[in-house]
Parts: structure tokens; C-alpha cells; sequence
RNA sequence: GGCGACAUAGCCAAGUGGUAAGGCGUGGGUCUGCAACACCCUGAUCACCAGUUCGAAUCUGGUUGUCGCCUCCA
């Protein structure tokens, strides 16, 4: 399989630095709210490429860490008037609330910073040994000239990205030996959470905790490194540097990055008025729904987000769902139970739709055609799967759609869900009704639950109905 | 100013040298008491110009347009 790798600008032969395992690192979003829908594109894509990873046989270690100190949480801990800790804890919890919603799974380990102090401490004074950082006043800075690779991923100059620096120097931060140099660790100041460190009273910069957790979690070099494309410069960059000086091996064998989330092919942002949490999406929709819009392009592609691309999407996964739908109604009202040798046949063609599968995601994960393929064997079972099929059968071309799906994270399988006795007695009289000819009342029924968000679908089969 | 991405049917979106996947929507049809579901049919020469090639959406150069990074940001 191939990774497009950021850092070759090439796709490139997946080979893990282990065989068998693989070792993934995503930077995790910073909990100071809830999370928007922009924080929720690369934990849907990297979820799904873990995923895949697992379909192929690996071993995934899959590390995502919550940034719990940062100056946004504790201004949002001033403006409340609670500790930093009760911020980042509340909205780490509300952020798994969402990432159950749109069935992301839990990482291996999902490290919190604030717990991971003595190891940044650790690989500062490391960094300071060797020559690449300094102490002034109570911060360190990176010596960034000193690290002969810096801006290998962004592919930034080092003396273009000095000229734009020029306002920022003129503003002062003289006390840096270089603008360039940047923070691995900085004073504390009045109210501020900070731990004890050889440099006196502080927290850690934020380059740095990705680069610790990374080693103590994973390795000193890591087979994949993921997030979104604005975190190439300066973060990745700047872990690279810090892991690179300190561990003296490479950091990530490949570096995954997410395209933007726009709104009206604008960034999204709060100032623009065009921003939205996952909280606010769950409410419209199924979290599925998102996860489905997501998908449905290249993950390095731009997508736009709007209201009618939502419905479009939902009418699409709608799809997948009537499928396995029909398919468990087929599944239970069989009157045949073996598979016969013909249907076995079929069954066995299916491959040729798994070979597309995974041929579309052995491209550096291209959910797209991967759900082209998803398509293709709905509508091979909506066409074959018919009443006189075989139970067995039936749950065959189920467990391939499911299989596909499961790679996708998309939850395809509606739950059956009991109904009040009062409507299941409304259907009962519908269908009283409907053998009368008393169409009338059949139909009055059926708006009466339709009111209550009960669909009726009356199939060769008989009355099925699901939630709107 | 430096670096980079993108431009495919009404909409979304795959496709990186051999005459354009898939989904949504539209219109027509089959099935059905009707509806819904499903199935069948229905649509583009790939921003523009010039090259390379037997052959280009796909390579090269240029033009136009949109967007991103260079500052916290997924």
C-alpha cells in the first residue's frame, strides 16, 4: 500500500519500521471547548486509516494526546472562574461523547500533557546538553539554526521565514539569540498553572509535548505522524527538530496531513460567523452522517461544508442502510436456509468489489473510490438478495456490506427498537384496514405515525417500518 | 514577498498517457391500492491557450480564477 508522505511530497511504499506493527501518532486537539467540525476531519480520517491498517493484519499503536494546558484553557478557566484542570477535564469528556458519536475508536493510550511534565523536562535538559536550546530568564529556546534539517517537511527556507519574522523581532523578543528560536519552556505568570522545573517555576511550550508523548508512547522513530495541514509549520516541523536534536534518530518515517474543513470555501473560524462544533451537527444529524461526508472525499482533498451537502450525504448513507436493512428482513423471513451452489458463486464474485476496495484505499486511502466500491455491492445485494433467497446467503452478502463498513467506521445496522404497544396496535389496524380496501383510514394511520417519525414501508414481505 | 494546493456533469466527487467510477438531485419507466424502498433508463470531452505524443482530463509552458501556509489554529 501506498502513503502520500508530506515529507517527499511523493506517495511512497508503505513498509513499517517493525513487521507487523505500526506505530501512529495524531495530534490531538486542545480541550479549552467543544470541538468543531474541522478538529473532527483528521480524527475521522486517521481513525479510518487505523482502521485499515488493522483489516490488512497490523498491529496499530495508536497514540492521540489531549493538549490540557494551554493559554486558551486557562483563559476560558479565568472567564469562569474554575481551575484549568475542571476546563480541559470537562471538555476532554465532552470530546469523547463526540468521538463515540461518530464511532471513532479509542486510541491506545490518549496522553494528557499536564501528565507528561518530567518527560519534557527530561528532553529540554537533553536539548540543552547537547547544545540546541538555552535558558534566559526563565525560558528556553530552541536553537533552530543549530538543527541542520529544520523546514525538510514545510519546505520553507530558513532565511525567507527570518524576513518575516522582522515585525515580530521589532516588537521584542530580543532576549531570543535568533527570531526563529522558539519556546520549549516558559515562565509561569500570576494564576497560571505550572509545575517545577531546573529553569525555574512554569508549563512547557506546545512543540515540545507532542514530541515527548510521541517517544514515551510509541519510539524514538515512529512509522506514521498525523494532523491537519496547518500544523505542518511550524509544529511538525518544530517536533522534528526537538525529537531529531534529542533522540538522534528520525522522528516519523511518513507525515500524514489532512486538507481544511471550509465553510462556503472559507476557513472556517469564529469571526466569520461560520463556525461549527460537532455538538451543534449531532443535533440535525446522525454523527454517521458526518463521518459519511468526510469520507466521501480524499482525505488531502479541500471539502466545503454546507446544510445541502449534509442532506446529500445522509440520503446516500440512507442507502447503505435501507440495504442492510433489507437484508435482515430477508435474513429472518427465509424459507431456505442452506446456500445454494449458484448463490455460492455469486457470493464468491463479491471479491471482485473487495479487490476495488482495497485497491482504492491501498492508495493512500482513497475513501472515495473505496465507497464507490461500498455502492457496488449495495446494489449487487438489492439486486440478487431477493425473498426466495437462502438465510444463508442473506447473511453472507450482510457480512461483506458489514465488513466494508467496519473499515469505513460507518455504523450501518440499525438497532431494532421496540415499539409502544399503542403503535404497534396502529399497524395491526392498518393492515386490517389495508385488507378491507379501507385505504382511507390505511393512510390516515400512516400519517399518524409519520407525525411520530415511524416510516411504514409495505414490502413483498410485509410492513416494515423505521425512524425517520 | 516566499512556499504550496486546487479548477472534472445541476451539486458532491474518483480518475496522473489509451476515447470519463460512484453518490446526491432531475426527468421517464417497472413494481405497488397509493406512497416509500428497490431495479432499469436519463447526464460531462474534464477552466482557457499553446506545446510534447500515434494518442492527454492525465505530461510541459503560459493565462485566468479560487483557496491555504508563512502568527494560536485540525
Amino acid at each position: 500500500m501506498k502513503i502520500f508522505n508530506t515529507l517527499t511530497r511523493k506517495k511512497e511504499d508503505f513498509q513499517p519500521l517493525e513487521e507487523g506493527k505500526v506505530k501512529m501518532y495524531v495530534c490531538g486537539p486542545t480541550v479549552y471547548n467543544l470541538i468543531h467540525i474541522g478538529n473532527a476531519r483528521p480524527m475521522i480520517c486517521f481513525d479510518t486509516a487505523r482502521r485499515y491498517l488493522e483489516y490488512k493484519g497490523y498491529d496499530v499503536n495508536y497514540v492521540s494526546n489531549f493538549t490540557d494546558v494551554d493559554d486558551k484553557i486557562i483563559k476560558k478557566a479565568i472567564e469562569e472562574g474554575v481551575s484549568s484542570e475542571e476546563i480541559s477535564q470537562r471538555y476532554i469528556e465532552e470530546c469523547k461523547k463526540d468521538m463515540e458519536g461518530m464511532n471513532i475508536k479509542p486510541a491506545t493510550t490518549h496522553p494528557l500533557a499536564t501528565q507528561e511534565i518530567d518527560g519534557m523536562i527530561d528532553m529540554i535538559s537533553t536539548l540543552i546538553d547537547k547544545g540546541y536550546a538555552y535558558a534566559v530568564n526563565g525560558t528556553v529556546y530552541y536553537r533552530t539554526r543549530k538543527f541542520d534539517g529544520y523546514g525538510k517537511l514545510s519546505k520553507k527556507n530558513i532565511d525567507d521565514l527570518e524576513a518575516g519574522h522582522r515585525d515580530i523581532k521589532v516588537a521584542g523578543e530580543s532576549e531570543k539569540e535568533d527570531p526563529l528560536d522558539f519556546v520549549l519552556w516558559k515562565p509561569k505568570k500570576e494564576g497560571e498553572p505550572y509545575w517545577e522545573s531546573p529553569w525555574g517555576q512554569g508549563r512547557p511550550g506546545w512543540h515540545i509535548e507532542c514530541s515527548v508523548m510521541s517517544k514515551k508512547y510509541l519510539a524514538d522513530e515512529i512509522d506514521i505522524h498525523a494532523g491537519g495541514e496547518d500544523l505542518i509549520f511550524p509544529h511538525h516541523e518544530n517536533e522534528i527538530a526537538q525529537s531529531e536534536a534529542a533522540n538522534g534518530v528520525p522522528f516519523s518515517k511518513y507525515w500524514m496531513h489532512n486538507a481544511f474543513l471550509n465553510i462556503d470555501n472559507k476557513k472556517m473560524s469564529k469571526s466569520l460567523g461560520n463556525f461549527f462544533t460537532v455538538r451543534d451537527i449531532s443535533k440535525e444529524y446522525d454523527l454517521q452522517v458526518l463521518r459519511f461526508f468526510m469520507l466521501s472525499a480524499h482525505y488531502r482533498n479541500p471539502i466545503n461544508f454546507s446544510h445541502d451537502l449534509m442532506e446529500s450525504a445522509k440520503n446516500g448513507l440512507d442507502r447503505i442502510i435501507t440495504a442492510v436493512t433489507n437484508l435482515n428482513h430477508l435474513i429472518e423471513n427465509a424459507k431456505i436456509e442452506a446456500i445454494t451452489s449458484e448463490e455460492q458463486t455469486q457470493l464468491d464474485s463479491v471479491k471482485d468489489i473487495f479487490d476495488k476496495f482495497e485497491a482504492a484505499m491501498d492508495d493512500d486511502f482513497n475513501t472515495a473510490d473505496a465507497i464507490a466500491a461500498v455502492f457496488e455491492l449495495v446494489k449487487f445485494a438489492n439486486t440478487n438478495a431477493t425473498e426466495s433467497s437462502s438465510k444463508e446467503y442473506a447473511e453472507g452478502l450482510k457480512k461483506k456490506l458489514l465488513t466494508l463498513t467496519d473499515i469505513l467506521g460507518l455504523k450501518v445496522e440499525k438497532k431494532e427498537e421496540m415499539l409502544d404497544a399503542d403503535i404497534d396496535a396502529l399497524i395491526a389496524e392498518r393492515q386490517q384496514a389495508r385488507k378491507d380496501k379501507n385505504f382511507a383510514r390505511a393512510d390516515e394511520i400512516r400519517d399518524t405515525l409519520l407525525a411520530q417519525g415511524i416510516v411504514l414501508e409495505d414490502t413483498r414481505e410485509g410492513v416494515r417500518w423505521k425512524r425517520a
